[in-house]
DNA sequence: TATTCACTTCAGGTATTTCTAATGTAATGC
DNA sequence: GCATTACATTAGAAATACCTGAAGTGAATA
C-alpha cells in the first residue's frame, strides 16, 4: 500500500499485525482448517489472509494441501522474527499498563541457587507478597550463576535479578540487599573431618583438593592459596563434592546447616575461615518499571526484617 | 481476559499502530495543526485519532489548545515506550528483508576511536565497499570506549562492533580482526624527550606521570609499574596529554606517526616498550544477520589485504 | 469586545476490510 | 473411479474505518 504523504512507506507490520497473529496461530495449530476454531473464522478467510500476508512479504511461508502442512525455511525465519516482535509488543503493553498504574504483564526474575534455604532472606515470603500485590503479573523465575545473571540483565533476559556482587556492576542499576557468610566445610569421609581446628594449619588446607564455584575469584581466599581441583556453578554441586569426602570448599552456613547438623559436614575453623558475599538487587538498564520495583522492594523489606 | 475466540483481546497495539505513528508525528511537529501537512490529513481527523488513541490507552497523552502543546508525564512515558516499539518493528522489517535476501534497514556499528588513521585496517575502504554492496542500509557509526562497546553489543545498541579484546568476551560471538601495536611516547617538552633510550631505565619510567586509557589493565605494562596520573577514554585525550609534555603514555604507532614525524612526539625504547591490542569484530547475541555479516566480512577482508 | 488560534464535535459520504457461501482444485485412500 | 481432505478462488453483503467540511468552544491577544 503506497500512501500519498506523511508517514512514509508503512513498514510491513503496520497493517499486518493481525495477519502475523493469524499466521502464528496457523503454525501453532499446524494447518489452516485446524486453526478455524481457535481463530474464529472460516477456512476461506484464513486462506485469503495467508495469501495476503505472503504477497505483502513477498515470501512463501508455508506449504499446505492434502500433502500436509509445513513451514518453508523462510517461513521458519519469519516465524522467529515474528515472535520477537510479539515480545516487543507485549513489552509495550506492559509499559502502558505501568503508566496507567496497573501491574500487568510478565516479570522475569533471576537469582542464584540456594536462596530458598536462606532464612535471612525469606524469598518465598517476598514472592508470596508480590503475587498478592500484583496478581495479574506472571512471574518467571530463573536460576543461574552470577555472571549469567549479570549478562541476562544486560541482554534483557531479566528485568530484576538477585546476585552476589564482587566488583561494581558496570551499567547496571542496583541496590544492596543482604550479605551471606560462607564457611569452609569438609565432608564426613574427608581426612580433616576428625582433626580439631587447632591442628589444622593454612599449609594443610592448601594441600587439600578444593572445590570452588566457577564465579569465585581466582585469588587466594582468607589468605590461603587453595588448590582448585573441582568447580561447579551451583551450591548443590559444591555440596555433592564435599559429601564425597574428597574435597574441601565454601558453602553458606544456611545451606550447610542441615547436613552439618546430621554430622555429614563440618565447618573448619569457622572463627577465621569465612568470607561474605554481598547480594544486590539489580535492574536491567532502562527497565526499572513499577513491577520490577515492587518485587525489589518486597525482597528488600524481607531482608531488613530478617536482619533486624 | 475474556476472549470470544482465538486471538484474545487485541493487545493495544494490534490495531493502533497507525494511531501511535500519528501521535509520534504530532509530538515531532509539536502540535496538531502543525502535523497536518506532514501527516496528510485534516486537523479534524488528527483530533479524532488522538482522542481515539487516548480512549484506547485510557490515558491523557498531551495537553493542547491555544495555551500551547505539551506532553503530559504519562504522554512522555508512552512516547518513550512507543519509540522502543517502533525500533522493534524496524528490526522485524530488517529481518524480513534479510529473509528475502535484501539488505535493508539500519546497521548500528560501533568502534573505538583512532581507527581512521589505522592504515592496517582501511575502515574507510570497508565502509565504502559496504555502502556499495548494500546501498539501502543506513549505517550508523558510533565511537565509544571498549567497555561501552561490549556493553552496547549486549544491550543491542550495536549489531556489530570493532573493539580490542583483552579477556574473552562473555556471551559474544566474535572473530579476530587484526592487532595493533602500541608504543610508549613522550612529548617534546617532556624531560625524557632528549635523553637517549640507553639512558632511560624502568625505574626512571616508573617515576614519570603516566597517562593511561580508562580501559587499560591496571596491572603493570611491559614489566613497569607506571604511575597513573591521568586517564582518558580516547586516543585523542592521550595525545593531548602527551603533547602537554607532562606525561608519558602509550599510543598506537599509526596514530602517533604524524606528530612523531613533526618532532612533537617521540617513542621511548620502541624495541622493548610496546604491547599489542588484539581487535575483534563482535556481534550482538542473536543478531548476526546478513547485513552485519557483510560489514564484518568487508572489514576482515581489508585487514587481510593490508596484513598481506 | 472582537478576533484569532488551536482544537473539538458532528454529520455524512467514501473506501476498505472482513466475512460468508458457493464453487473449484489437487492429492490421497479405498 | 469415487469419496474425502485440505486448501484456493470468487462474488457480494455487512461492518468498520477513515476522512472532510462545517459549526462550535474556549483561551489568548489586540
Amino acid at each position: 500500500m503506497q500512501q500519498k504523504s506523511g508517514l512514509g512507506r508503512p513498514s510491513f507490520t503496520d497493517i499486518d499485525l493481525k495477519l502475523l497473529r493469524i499466521f502464528a496461530e496457523i503454525v501453532r495449530c499446524n494447518g489452516f482448517s485446524a486453526a478455524q476454531i481457535s481463530l474464529g473464522m472460516s477456512q476461506a478467510t484464513i486462506s485469503q489472509q495467508m495469501r495476503h500476508l505472503e504477497e505483502r512479504l513477498g515470501l512463501r511461508l508455508c506449504e499446505r494441501g492434502r500433502a500436509g502442512f509445513y513451514l518453508t525455511e523462510q517461513g521458519r525465519q519469519v516465524h522467529g522474527a515474528m515472535l520477537d516482535l510479539f515480545g516487543a509488543i507485549e513489552s509495550f503493553g506492559t509499559a502502558i499498563g505501568d503508566v496507567r498504574g496497573e501491574l500487568t504483564g510478565r516479570l522475569n526474575f533471576g537469582t542464584v541457587d540456594a536462596m530458598v534455604t536462606n532464612r535471612a532472606l525469606g524469598l518465598d515470603r517476598a514472592i508470596g507478597a508480590f503475587h498478592q500485590s500484583a496478581p495479574k503479573v506472571s512471574l518467571d523465575i530463573d536460576i543461574a550463576p552470577p555472571q549469567a545473571l549479570a549478562q541476562g540483565l544486560l541482554t534483557r533476559r531479566y528485568e530484576v535479578a538477585l546476585l552476589p556482587v564482587r566488583d561494581a556492576l558496570p551499567g547496571l542499576d542496583s541496590r544492596r540487599a543482604f550479605s551471606e557468610r560462607q564457611f569452609l566445610y569438609c565432608g564426613q569421609k574427608h581426612p580433616l573431618f576428625g582433626r580439631p581446628d587447632g591442628g589444622i594449619t593454612d599449609a594443610d588446607l592448601a594441600r587439600q583438593a578444593f572445590a570452588g564455584r566457577t564465579y569465585m575469584p581466582d585469588e587466594r581466599i582468607c589468605g590461603i592459596d587453595f588448590q582448585w581441583s573441582a568447580q561447579t556453578a551451583h551450591m548443590e554441586g559444591t555440596l555433592t563434592l564435599l559429601l564425597s569426602g574428597a574435597f574441601i570448599g565454601f558453602l553458606p552456613d544456611h545451606f550447610a546447616a542441615i547436613p552439618a547438623r546430621e554430622g555429614q559436614l563440618r565447618a573448619i575453623a569457622p572463627e577465621r575461615l569465612y568470607f561474605d558475599d554481598i547480594f544486590h538487587i539489580a535492574f536491567s538498564p532502562g527497565r526499572r518499571n513499577r513491577t520490577a520495583l515492587l518485587l525489589a522492594d518486597l525482597i528488600a523489606r524481607e531482608c531488613d526484617m530478617a536482619g533486624a
